[in-house]
This record gives C-alpha cells, structure tokens and sequence, in this order.
DNA sequence: ACCTGAACACCGTTCAAGT
DNA sequence: ACCTGAACACCGTTCAAGT
C-alpha cells in the first residue's frame, strides 16, 4: 500500500516515546536500575540528553512507562473458561514471570510516588478483582480481597527481585542460596530457632512453587468457611 | 560511678556508628530518602563526608543500619501468653505503624541488595516463623506459611509508604484518597469494571484495618480444614 | 586512630542556540 | 516542531594531608 524505505537507514529514524522507552527497558536489563542514565540512553538514541526531554517528562515518567511496557503484554491472555482460582493463579504468575525476567520492575515498584490512580499495577488491580467477583465474593470483602492478593504479589516481587539482583552480582543463584542457607545455620541458636530450622529448606526450595503456594493460602482464605457448610452449624 | 562531664559539649562528641546512623534515621524523617546526603549527614555532624566513610563502609550499610534502628524495636514486646494468631497480628501491625511512621523503610525494603542472610527482616521472619510453629503447621509447610505473610507484610509495606510519600507531597491523606477515588471513577468501564466499582470504598477504607484483614485471610489459608474437621468427610 | 575537605567521576535537568 | 550539547547544581566516594 504506502510506499516504505527498503532500507532504513538507522541513524535517520525520528525519536519517538516509544523508542526511547523500549531503548530505557534494553538499558534496563541489561546494565539494571543504575545503569538508566539519560546520557546512556542518549548516546544509544545517538542524540544529546536534552533531546529525550521533549518527549518524556523526566526519569519517572520514563520508569513508570518502561514499567508499563514490561506489565501490560503479560495481561493480554483471556479468562474465560478457567475457574477464577486458575486464572488468578496465571495472572499471578505471569507477572511473577514478568518480574523475574526484568528485575528492576520490582525493585522499581516500590519507590514510585503515585499519581493519583494511574500505575502499572492498576491493570493487575482490575483483573484480579473481576476474579474475585466470580469467585463471589461478597462486595463489601472485594477490596479486601484484591488488595490482599495485589499486595502479596508485589511484597513477593519485590524479595525475589533483590534476590535475583543479588545472585547475579554474587556468581549463581543456586550458590547464592547456599551462601544464604549458611549463613542462617551459623545464626545464634537463641534468636533464630525458627531461622535455622529451615535453613535446610532453602536449597531445594523454588521461588515459583513457593509463590503459587502463597497465592493458594490466599486463596483459601478468601473462599474458606463458605465451601461445603459452615464450621458452626 | 565513674566521673562525667556535667555539660557535654555537643560539638565535641566523638563521631560513632550510633551517632551517625540516628543523624541518618532523622535526617531521613525530616526530608525523606532523597535527603539522606553524605553532605547534607556531614554537616549535620559538623564534620567533613570523608569522616563518615570511617566507621561506614558506604551508603547501603548506612541505609540498612538505619531501618534495623526503626524496626528492631518494634520486636522487643513478649509474645507469651497470646495466641499464635495474636502474636502474628501484634508482629505485623507493629511493622506496619513503624513503616507508616517512616515511610523511607519501606520503600527502601525492596531495593536493597540482599547480602547473605543478614536483613533487618530477618528478625521479623523469625518471629513470625515461630507463631507458625506454634500454629502446629506442619514442618514442610512452615517455610512457605511463614514467607507468605512475611511477603504480604512487605508488600502492603511498600504500598502504604509510597501512597504516604505521595499524599505527604499532595495535601492530606484524605484528599489524596479522594483524588484517587475520582481517578478511578473516571476510568473507561470497558477496561476497569471493578476498579470503578470499588472506587467508592476507598473513601472510609482503614489501611491498617484493611491490612489486619488481610493477615487474617493467609491465617485462614494457613488453619483451613483443620479447625473443627474437613470439608469432605 | 581518627578526622578534614578538596578532588574525581559522575548524576538529572535546563536552556540558549540551532535546524 | 524538534534537536543539540554545554552548563548548572548537585551526587557518592576517595585520598592525601593533617592531628
């Protein structure tokens, strides 16, 4: 139809928001959180720092959409067909997965101030809280439900991106564990009974499993006491 | 018993871990994360950066010695004598007050680099991992009960302390919650059903209510279908 | 042993000047 | 309208030099 270059010459493409944040989430995961420095970003972009101004408002605004780029596909699937507990447990783990992926999202979580409504995790938000409604929770427990879920999903997010970011710098993520699991058994018996006794758990422990697990606790909480009949007849 | 000085002057206090690390903890209350400064810190002390870098090796482990400063005492109190359930309820709502009166902890948590084992949160895992034990959950799932409200707790954490951040920057709480409230009315209800639907709670939501009831639904998972007997007979 | 403070190698952001 | 890049006002950290 419209006619196109068939050659475009790289260097003469126009900036754009979109290039310049799909240029700060490669920064991102490749050099990590501090290494998104506007002057890397320009000479990726081969201009001048200024220039990235004209089209983004500053370093936040630049988080939050690189933010929302990484989030966003992971909600794209459908949920119909699948009990509400599986497709909260699919929503949770794509953006488990998502996190995990790009570790700077959740350490970057955290800390961004929030404008009034409009974050990343709003759409997560959304669609767990169409699931709480299926699985028919009573109205006035939806917030409470969602919040729940939304909040564990993000204070997990958060652990196990410091973690991955630690493992990384350290050499694997398996010796990393093993460091971590040394380090609790040497702890004073005293203070970390607790600590210790699991210790051992550590090694063969997955961060995925152990989420989902987490999630289904919730989940059973949410829906306890109302399933088959009531504890109290 | 030993002799001391009636009026010590306070210029010539020697400099110490301790000082430096309660400079840090009130210079982070008074002007927030971005106010810590190893100069703006220098000058509080009256002396020069460099002299900090003497009994701090550099601004991580001052960060981390300052939330441990904040958090520790919130787990002095004694748990004897409360049930299980009580005590994790009095853990986390004394993280949640310590966090909501020092917004910079929790959003510090997530981005600190996890040196092996050793985190101001270990101690709170600590205490809630021996509740759990004291739930008599059984040993292979003491690890995951014990993350999955430890996880929660920071997530609610991070949450609360950036909408604190965000409302502090806005007027008062109150009028925040009502900005965020109106935001989300004005959603497309294509795209946001239910958070336009739950808009209106948001108005007379308790955030430390809100969050109790959260620890309350993981302690429901955690107990479910082996208080009074199963769900299938 | 402990402190001083200048100096180094960076930041985010702004803004006159260009096209 | 969009880009350039020097300049401003900062950072954390180091280190010779002092006491």
């Amino acid at each position: 139809m419209a006619s196109r270059k068939s050659r475009p010459e790289r260097r003469q493409e126009p900036l754009s928001r979109e290039r310049i944040v799909a240029a700060a989430v490669e920064l991102l995961d490749t050099v990590g959180e501090g290494g998104l420095t506007f002057r890397a970003l320009a000479e990726r972009l081969a201009t001048g720092p200024g220039a990235i101004y004209w089209h983004v408002t500053g370093k936040t605004e630049l988080l939050l959409a690189a933010m929302d780029a990484v989030i966003a596909p992971t909600l794209a699937g459908d949920d119909t067909g699948a009990t509400p507990q599986d497709a909260i447990r699919a929503l949770a783990l794509g953006v488990f997965d998502a996190i995990d992926a790009h570790p700077w999202v959740g350490t970057t979580l955290a800390r961004l101030p929030r404008t009034p409504g409009k974050s990343p995790m709003l759409r997560v938000f959304e669609r767990i809280g169409r699931q709480v409604q299926a699985l028919r929770v009573p109205e006035t427990a939806q917030f409470t439900a969602a919040s729940a879920l939304l909040s564990y999903i993000l204070g997990v997010a958060g652990q196990n991106a410091a973690n991955t970011l630690a493992a990384r710098a350290n050499t694997d993520r398996a010796a990393f564990l093993d460091a971590v699991a040394a380090a609790w058994r040497e702890l004073d018996p005293d203070q970390y009974p607790f600590t210790r006794d699991v210790a051992g758990q550590l090694r063969e422990h997955d961060d995925r499993a152990e989420f989902l697990a987490g999630i289904d606790l919730i989940l059973a909480g949410i829906t306890a006491g109302r399933a088959d009949g009531r504890t109290r007849p």
